[in-house]
DNA sequence: GCGCTTCATTGACAAGTCTCAATGCGCGCG
DNA sequence: CGCGCGCATTGAGACTTGTCAATGAAGCGC
């Protein structure tokens, strides 16, 4: 076996000794690719087989905005951001993309956003090049790309909504419905998030203290409890969604 | 001559007596499709000859948030803005597309949010079933496809970023900054703008008091002119730069 | 376990935005 | 031509959120 899974984060699809980089070579791609590519085998993969499985550390930067888009991802464990500095020193996430999900797939010259591992992070890496090529005459895959696309499109569109509109509460209500809707582990209104509360913050537009205060309410009005920091209990869905709403 | 621009944004591709639509009728769907798609050829096309061709009137609405999701749009005149409307009755536009741009491409079975004119509208309309046959084996037309998504999604993110972090007038200051950069008018610096106050601040997340005394501190400030309603003069660029970019 | 560091929470006050209300302005219609 | 209507602008006060500062809680190496 002459291929392991990166510590952390360096190139493991390119060759070692040549300039030439690997998914040029047949195999690696369209092993590498199908993986990417098909849902339903990437989770039961052997990760030792395929070339392009990376490891992050938490906070490790995936890739930086402004960098040639020469990658695409898909996160197999863990979470990862999205997100875009400004000159005052602030930090706007855009997205996070749980396992399963793909990001790094628009298609421009650069990537227009920071990507980084909020916790440790597995994920699968694809040249475009290689997606490129196994796109032509194959619809399929052209499809689930546009699909990908779309789905990202539509949370960005989503998320618009929510900072143009919604009060402190009400977002902060609403990242954990749509955090329960694609809950992860198996007890329901259990959520597991590996995100710091700078990071809700920064995903919600406001300031880590306004968050602080719009969980205290919640969980004094018993509509949520958080046992330890990185977990959250929804303990009466329904008032949770009528907050989200507006309906105080 | 057969069939003329609708006048109100009533079907045209349908055919009239048949349950059958008429983009399966290769005639229609391939010159529909290709002027859809083809940038140079939509400008300059005989729009007499052109199945797909659509006029909406100001506000009317071009699709609804829940439609069946069958065609895409590209615009040919006027403004287009894409809308959600929450139980509060507020409305928060989350994109708008200008002459050239296309919406309502993504893939998803309904439309995600509600399409309206701003003004008067000319539209190239395009079943997305006929999308779906050119792109197949096209890998041209899928790729382009792909471009326009990835533009929206883009803009959404750049969205996000204005929503969550900048101030007021930072807002208006950037709105107008992104409007300078796709200018249509030929004079720099002059923006015809179709929007109304009330369309900017939904777009901006912000009331439309908040909008207008923003308006008037860079009128104020000399740094903008709003010699008619519908009209902005942008009087020093590199001023509104250094506001958007939040140096006072 | 202890101290150190980082993250989370709470409080008091300042600043920004929203709400409500009034006024101004432009435009079409009777 | 003036009237009414819709849209834009301005003002005053209430409310929400941000800022600054202090305290509390949790994790980690020694």
């Amino acid at each position: 076996m002459q291929r392991k899974v990166a510590e952390t984060g360096r190139d493991l699809d390119a060759h070692p000794s040549s300039g030439e980089p690997a998914f040029v070579r047949p195999a690696v791609c369209e092993q590498g690719c199908r993986f990417f590519m098909d849902e339903a085998s990437a989770r039961k993969s052997d990760m030792d087989k395929v070339g392009v499985t990376m490891k992050f550390v938490r906070n490790e930067t995936i890739y930086s905005k402004g960098d040639e888009a020469r990658h695409s991802y898909k996160v197999i464990e863990g979470a990862v951001r999205l997100s875009r500095i400004f000159a005052d020193g602030r930090r706007q996430i855009v997205n996070f993309y749980l396992p399963d999900e793909t990001f790094g797939i628009e298609l421009a010259e650069e990537y227009t956003s920071t990507a980084e591992a909020v916790g440790d992070v597995v994920a699968l890496r694809c040249p475009r090049a290689c997606i490129a090529q196994l796109t032509e005459g194959n619809p399929d895959i052209s499809q689930k790309r546009l699909a990908m696309l779309s789905k990202s499109l539509s949370a960005a569109e989503r998320h618009v909504a929510m900072l143009g509109h919604q009060s402190a509460k009400e977002r902060v209500a609403s990242f954990f419905l749509a955090l329960e809707m694609q809950r992860h582990t198996d007890v329901e209104g259990m959520l597991d998030l590996p995100l710091s509360r700078q990071d809700i913050a920064d995903y919600l537009g406001l300031t880590i203290e306004t968050t602080c205060r719009a969980l205290s309410d919640l969980k004094r009005q018993k509509i949520i409890d958080a046992p330890s920091r990185r977990r959250i209990v929804i303990r009466d869905l329904a008032g949770l969604q009528a907050i989200a709403e507006g309906d105080v």
